[in-house]
This record gives structure tokens, C-alpha cells and sequence, in this order.
DNA sequence: CGGAAATAGTAGGATGTCCAATTATCTTAG
DNA sequence: CTAAGATAATTGGACATCCTACTATTTCCG
């Protein structure tokens, strides 16, 4: 056990509350609180991302594919242009372009042309992508949103910390 | 203006609130506050990180990079071994020798052998690196950390909670 | 003490994300 | 109504992350 009681490079056991710990002793205070906060947020996601992904394996789709394949089940007309995903998304139009060919190969989606406009692609899901999109969200629900690993007061209160910092930052 | 009023495919203006109501509405509802925690940190996340590699980038380096060079910086010795820097971060084996390749190659580190383990490698920041670690941290201070886009109480509000989230995960 | 199990790093491959550049196709201004 | 500017999507390249081997050492146990 070399790190347990060595204070000299590690006090806390967290490396968030180190770093903190240092940015202080190095006089940027100021910074510090917003360091932890924007730390903490690579780890938690990492942390989340993970989980998600680990119970979309088994239906053969990654986080990324399973929110076009959301927003498309929940259109009214079951496709939606490609622009438009990335948009509701807030990814690069190449991360939609990347995740539609792979949603199109495994057969879940199709592309269309669209009727009014010859620069546009519509995106529509098929049947067989409603039926993976239902079953992933069967199981995302059951092993990772019903119990993200906090408790339903913390739930709520970063959903809604996190939607003012989204909100400011012109997500939407 | 085709959104607007159109409460056919939006209604609020923010995806998440509208995910989380289909989660409702699809009978969901006790997954839905953990759905709309997980993807705000989706979103939260990659704002944040956005915002990193900007400041970032003028420095030569990533945010992934930043994180190893500031790790070698503290550490009482200007060096740690690989899985030290693995452990720390949280991160895959593969990415600590992705991002040490990365900084050797642009000089910033150097990888020595281990005085007593000869499976193992130290990688020591150089003094080149250690002023790019300066360099970077001061801007990354004055135009990210210290005004990281939330109200302090925020900021304190999501360190806090994340840390019980991480520490649940077995983050440290 | 000698073989099994664990640990440290790396190579190769799959994904996802972004940026810059390109091709088509609208849209809009003069 | 044409020419310039904006928009939609794709291709190619750079990075980061993970996983699955695979090699080299070290540690542990019978």
C-alpha cells in the first residue's frame, strides 16, 4: 500500500479534492471551485457513459446511435433530416453522418431523400430500429436510469444545476 | 420559423425536457428523472470540455494531455509511472500511452525505466513541459475555471454532488 | 524454489467527435 | 434573373477512449 497514508503527493484519496488542495496552495483560488466543478463533470460523465454503454451492447448499438434512434421514434413522422438530428443532438453534422451509416448498415434506419429540398436527407427509422430502440430502452431504463447511482434528490438537483449551465451556454 | 409553436415534434425548446417528457408519456415515468440527470451530463459535459480544449489549444495540448502534464507537475518528483497516471485519471492503459506518446513526441515528457520495476515505465515532465503546464493552467484559470459559466453556488452544488456520485462509483 | 497468477506496457482495431475542405442546392440581394 | 452567400451532407484527417491480445516481469503459493 503505497499511497495510503503517503501525504506527500496524495492526501485525500480523491484526485478532485487534491487537485483542489493544490490549485489553492498555488494561489489560484479564484479558480479553484470552477477546476473542481468542470473535473468532477469528465469524470461523472465518463463514469455514466460507461454505464449506458454497457447496457446498449447486448442490443448492438453505442449511446451515440441509440439518441438518433430516440429521436426518430419519437417524431411524428418517424424521420427526420439529418441537419435536424444534429441540431437536437448538438453534434457535428460528420458525428451524424458517422452514426447514421452505421444505424443504416445494421438495417435500423434508411435514408430518403427529402421531398422539398435536394440538399437535405431524411432519416427514418425502420421497423426493426423501433424494435431495438424499445428493447435498449427497456433495459437502459431497468439497469442505469432507474437507479443512476444517486439518490432522487441529487437526480434532480444536477438535471436542474446542469440545465441552467446549458441553458447559458445556448444549448438551447 | 418551423418550431416554434409546433408542438407536434417540440414542445419546450430544450431536447431534454422534452425526452423527459416521452419518458412520461410512454409510462417511464420513474426513469425519467435519472434519464434527463444522464443526459444532461451528456450535454454538461460536452460544453464543458469544448470550452477546455479551446483555451487548450493555442497551448499545443488536449484537455487529456493537460491532465497528465499537471499530474507529473504536482507529483513530488516530476515523474510517476504509467499506471500511476492511469489509476489517477481513470482512464484505459491504452490512452496513458496514447497521451504519453503525444507529449514525448512534442517533448513536453520523457520516459525513463523504472529504478526497481522493469515491467514498469516512469514518465518525468520536462522543463519544457513544465512551462507549457504553467502557460496552460493560466489560461485555462482565467478564461474557463474562473468563470466556468455557473453561479458559484452551482458550482459548489455540482462538485458536491458528483462526489458522491464518483465516490459511489468507486471513482476513488 | 518453480510454476501459476497478477501486473505493466504496448500494438492493433473499433467508435465517436471535431475540423477543414468539397460538392450540391437553396436563398437572397442587386 | 443572375451572382454571391448560406446551408446540407460527405470525405479525409486528427485525437481520445475502450477492448482484446501479447510480451515481459514480478509476486505468490504449494
Amino acid at each position: 500500500m503505497p499511497d495510503r497514508m503517503g501525504a506527500v503527493t496524495q492526501g485525500s484519496g480523491d484526485p478532485i479534492a487534491e487537485a483542489t488542495r493544490q490549485w489553492r496552495e498555488h494561489g489560484w483560488a479564484d479558480a479553484a471551485p470552477g477546476m473542481a466543478a468542470i473535473t468532477s463533470l469528465m469524470r461523472a460523465h465518463q463514469i455514466a457513459l460507461a454505464r449506458a454503454e454497457g447496457a446498449l451492447k447486448p442490443h448492438g448499438i453505442t449511446f451515440a446511435r441509440y439518441e438518433v434512434l430516440m429521436l426518430l421514434e419519437f417524431s411524428s413522422r418517424g424521420s427526420l433530416p439529418m441537419s435536424v438530428i444534429g441540431s437536437r443532438l448538438q453534434v457535428h453534422p460528420t458525428s451524424v453522418t458517422n452514426a447514421v451509416d452505421r444505424l443504416e448498415s445494421a438495417g435500423l434506419v434508411r435514408r430518403e431523400p427529402h421531398p422539398s429540398d435536394r440538399r437535405a436527407t431524411l432519416v427514418a427509422i425502420t421497423d426493426e430500429g423501433r424494435e431495438v430502440a424499445r428493447a435498449a430502452t427497456t433495459d437502459l431504463n431497468t439497469n442505469v436510469f432507474a437507479d443512476p447511482g444517486l439518490a432522487p434528490h441529487d437526480v434532480a438537483t444536477i438535471t436542474e444545476v446542469l440545465e441552467r449551465y446549458r441553458r447559458k451556454a445556448g444549448d438551447f
